[in-house]
DNA sequence: TTGTAGGCGTTATCAA
DNA sequence: TTGATAACGCCTACAA
């Protein structure tokens, strides 16, 4: 059916190795190079990839694997992966695991299994035997938000208890005495981190922490809606809060409209992620801003380089910066 | 490095096509059965996935090709897509053209290419041509959610016109003589056949359709914020409104919260999609819900007929009816 | 039931 | 620079 390289030599009157070397790169007389060419268009001919693989063991694609393929922040990351490693003749094959540390290692399996060239993962658990299907079969991998203790391993990430601690802190700067954070779920290590910038900045002031103000949630927009409702319900609410993720900013900032709640007069609001939130509310939203783009940028590239065993820096550890864009939901607290 | 049969062979005492045979299903005699499987054991053998696609010519992989990575819909589709193909042991190639008919051709393409056993997609462009390159390699391949006019293809969708058809005129039932619609771009099949439904509502009732109550979105989170305050910014408001996807219905759902508009005292809604935005607003939204799970399965399990030769019924069209769940956000209009 | 051997389409080695 | 040829690891008649 399709053509093949032997169509390729029998049609330029050439040998299959010479056809395969100008194929890879090598040279070949400027006549037979015009009668290569030719005959690649004219029998639409394509490599076939399993026979170079089967030779190379190389296929040219990479693993992704997140935690959730309905969490913007994930697909994002993904989409930007993609874009990258699609120049550089890479297919992605994604798999999410539903936040379940079984799927979580069977997907993990599947993907090896198939040969992969290396692989990006967001990972749940925290287990460093998790990833020795990898290293058993010597595929290069790159952890992507979250790191896996003790396991010697290149992982991108943000740097997110200044992240969170720059949050917090602006609003104790403003005054705020009284701040509440959604945090997110436990033992997940973004969650943590945040919620440690949360704690150190008091402690750094000198503030109390008070636990009801501490509120627990799992990166849903539910979670945002029920807890951000739960301190308004309070005796004392807060006069500012933090919210750790986009999704449950999207549900706290649900809960805070149908209540009316004045921002920033009644409630400072600092929320998480995702830009477009910023300008839909009113007045526009306080947010960290995580570079998603560029940890999707930076991982792919980090893979790439470990694929064409580069090992320089290893293992690298990136911890990238996020932005505190601030706007007018952030004000100093009422005066009573 | 990795075992291969040969070793498993040598191992097990046995001959390479026994294995082979095994392996693939055959039957061979009890001792040696367990023989092999002692040796697959031992020497951890997994097949190679290169030579035998280079033998059977499958990949085991399919593409899926979708519009936007970050647009819950689609991803929630591929999410259920995945888990159906993964149980038969497929891998799943994403990619997202990024809403752009000429990142659409060159990924469709790159996927042609990557000599995958299928294809998914969710098209953008309405040009038959589009599908040539899976035509010229007989690669099966399903739509979902679009058409693509004049191609003989298995589709999946929904059926869009009557989804919409039912919720207009619900609010007409309701005695809302001015609905407003927030519809989807203008090509997009999914937002004509809506649109459709909603003027269909009006013929049949024998209402006029005003030009400035229909209002363009592009299905993104902004445009439902900013003609949702049109709307509201209008000389007389419409009483009812109805928002055709989900991010729309979100940005909408933001404008009317932020002016405290009541609902359904003043204003009447039917959103788009996804559960959990129901239950978060107060009152609860009325919503037209696509059985995504379903049209992800649906259109996996097609796929997989198709790949395994099964020509029924094709071209398949499977118009899926959605359902309309009404909850406290619509009622009759204000008496003035 | 088991084994032998040829071939899938490439790449890579080594002569020519 | 070019070409003959042997792998790569598996599947599959066909023969035993």
């Amino acid at each position: 059916m399709a053509a093949t390289i032997k169509d390729v030599a029998r049609h330029a009157g050439l040998s299959i190795a010479t056809i395969s070397k100008y194929l890879n790169g090598g040279h070949v007389l400027d006549a037979n190079r015009v009668l290569i060419d030719l005959a690649v268009a004219e029998l639409e001919f394509k490599v076939n990839g399993m026979a170079r693989s089967l030779k190379t063991s190389r296929t040219m694609t990479v693993g992704v694997l997140i935690p959730n393929l309905e969490s913007i922040f994930c697909t994002s990351i993904v989409s930007n992966v993609e874009n990258v490693l699609q120049e550089f003749g890479y297919s992605t094959l994604v798999c999410d695991y539903r936040q379940d540390p079984v799927m979580e290692r069977r997907k993990l399996a599947f993907l090896a299994d198939r040969q992969i060239d290396g692989l990006l993962m967001m990972p749940l658990g925290n287990d460093p035997e998790l990833l020795e299907p990898l290293r058993a079969r010597n595929i290069p991998h790159v952890l992507i938000d979250r790191p896996v203790a003790g396991s010697d391993c290149d992982t991108i990430l943000v740097d997110n208890l200044n992240a969170s601690y720059a949050a917090v802190e602006h609003l104790v700067v403003q005054g705020h005495r009284r701040i509440g954070i959604i945090r997110g779920p436990q033992g997940i290590h973004t969650a943590e981190e945040r919620l440690k910038g949360y704690t150190r900045v008091h402690e750094d002031y000198n503030l109390p922490v008070e636990k009801v103000l501490i509120r627990n949630g799992e990166y849903r927009t539910e979670d945002g809606y029920g807890q951000m409702s739960a301190l308004l319900d309070l005796d004392v609410p807060p006069t500012a809060i933090f919210v750790t993720n986009y999704e449950m900013t999207l549900g706290a900032v649900m809960a805070l409209n149908e209540r009316n709640v004045r921002i920033p007069e009644d409630l400072s609001v600092i929320g998480f992620d995702n830009h477009s939130l910023t300008s839909l509310v009113k007045p526009p939203l306080s947010i960290v801003v995580q570079p998603i783009r560029e940890i999707g940028e930076m991982a792919a590239q980090t893979l790439l380089r470990r694929m064409r065993d580069d090992r320089a820096g290893f293992p690298i550890l990136c911890r990238m910066k996020t932005q505190l864009l601030l706007q007018a939901s952030v004000g100093p607290p009422r005066t009573p």
